[in-house]
DNA sequence: GTGGTCTAGACCACA
DNA sequence: GTGGTCTAGACCACC
């Protein structure tokens, strides 16, 4: 699940895991009363602080997606799924936004943006997968 | 050509500018030879430190796209237009594939996202607008 | 690895912490994901401010050479040896033609600037050691 | 004979404006009793400030290599050929000691050193001529 | 007046 | 403790 975490974006280590879970929950990948996988087996394999993992599944707990029970582990809440989404909904609508804004900015036109995102649609394309790397260099958060 | 810097913005102010200039050279706005508003015009235009704009020049700088002549202020380099268009664009497809990458992870349709797409190209949104920060807002309570 | 920066040099401190960087990658001593020491680390060492080696960082980043992981520290990128040794090679290739095409207009014979060339390779005269200045010199009698 | 005169160098139109003098001056091109152009015929030519000009005129007449008759011009100094040329030489030489420990450094050999220079002598290069653009971009002064 | 460089020090985000 | 960002202000080189 945790496969397309990427360290040297410049998106939070911590912020990428917290998606991850939160957009697995929108698309039904994880459910009510799933357990996540534990802070040290995420941080050895990603090769991470487990503070950052630890981070991460509080951030999850205090937005009240998911709950711990001492010595048992990390789990999914009930009900989430809908909430996930409409908040996982609104915060990429809020992105698409940007970057559409951003392309008309460039000079770019309604259809190339339309074909760009049908060719992303089609391809497999992870989140927080490094763009060719000179853009990335480019490209400051 | 500064108008829609945003101080409160998440992204770097410096990083604003620089992109400002690059869209701006993307979309032919500035062209080879052209002027920058010098240091302290933007400065002072925008009410912030005089190093923060020195900054986003320098990088520009690096980035090969304008020149600076001492005593004489800072112009766009030769033949750059095309270099700017497609990095911009490069960038702004790897973002456009980051978010499609994120919606579909959050279970989202392809139409949905092209209906989206379609209603923020009608709009005048501008870039750097904060999106919604649902859970920023919860994280804080 | 930065025992040849000349505070009093010409050349700004951060440009020569920047082409150690880089001439360190292109020979080899420093490669992929190799940890550069850390911007206070070499303040101090160097009794110099920060900044200037976080400005340095900085533009190696945008330069498409380093990355940075905040709070870990900074790293070198995959495979831009190859890439910085183009680059360095290129940028003195370009010097020496620089140089040798002064020598031609002030009417220098091959064989001379052969002759301190190697002499030049059989000394350990490090870079950014001030050249004899007579004309500065002159100028501010 | 001011035709490699370049704006976009990194080094400073008046330093450029010396060296070719002294160049000339060095290789004969340039004798006792010559006439330099007018400051404003030089000014005109590169579409530069009057004073860049003046300032190394000035600069030479500090360096005794030129005097002014007010009204008449500016004129080469007698017996400047030897003095020239050796200030040339020793500053050649600083410079190519500097290109040499770079070399080194990244990991060059003495015989492609060699090779390039070789290759430089038979080209006709002029100095201050633009490397690759990219190259100057990352060759910061 | 222009930009270039460096310092000192603040505050923030992340690990 | 790590780097990222910004401010304030200094001094210099050039035009």
């Amino acid at each position: 699940m945790l496969e397309s975490i990427n360290l040297q974006s410049n998106v939070a280590v911590f912020a990428q895991i917290e998606n991850e879970v939160r957009f697995a929950i929108a698309s039904g990948q994880l459910g009510a009363g799933d357990k996540l996988p534990t802070v040290r087996a995420v941080a050895e394999q990603l090769d991470i602080n487990p503070n950052t993992v630890a981070k991460a599944y509080r951030d999850l707990e205090i937005m009240g997606l998911v709950y711990s029970r001492r010595g048992m582990g990390i789990f999914i809440c009930d009900n989430v799924e809908a909430k996930c989404q409409s908040e996982c909904y609104s915060e990429i609508i809020g992105k698409i936004h940007e970057v559409v804004a951003e392309a008309k900015a460039a000079g770019m036109r309604d259809t190339d943006v339309k074909r760009i995102t049908k060719k992303c649609f089609a391809s497999d394309t992870t989140p927080y997968e490094t763009p060719p790397k000179a853009i990335m260099a480019l490209l400051k958060k």
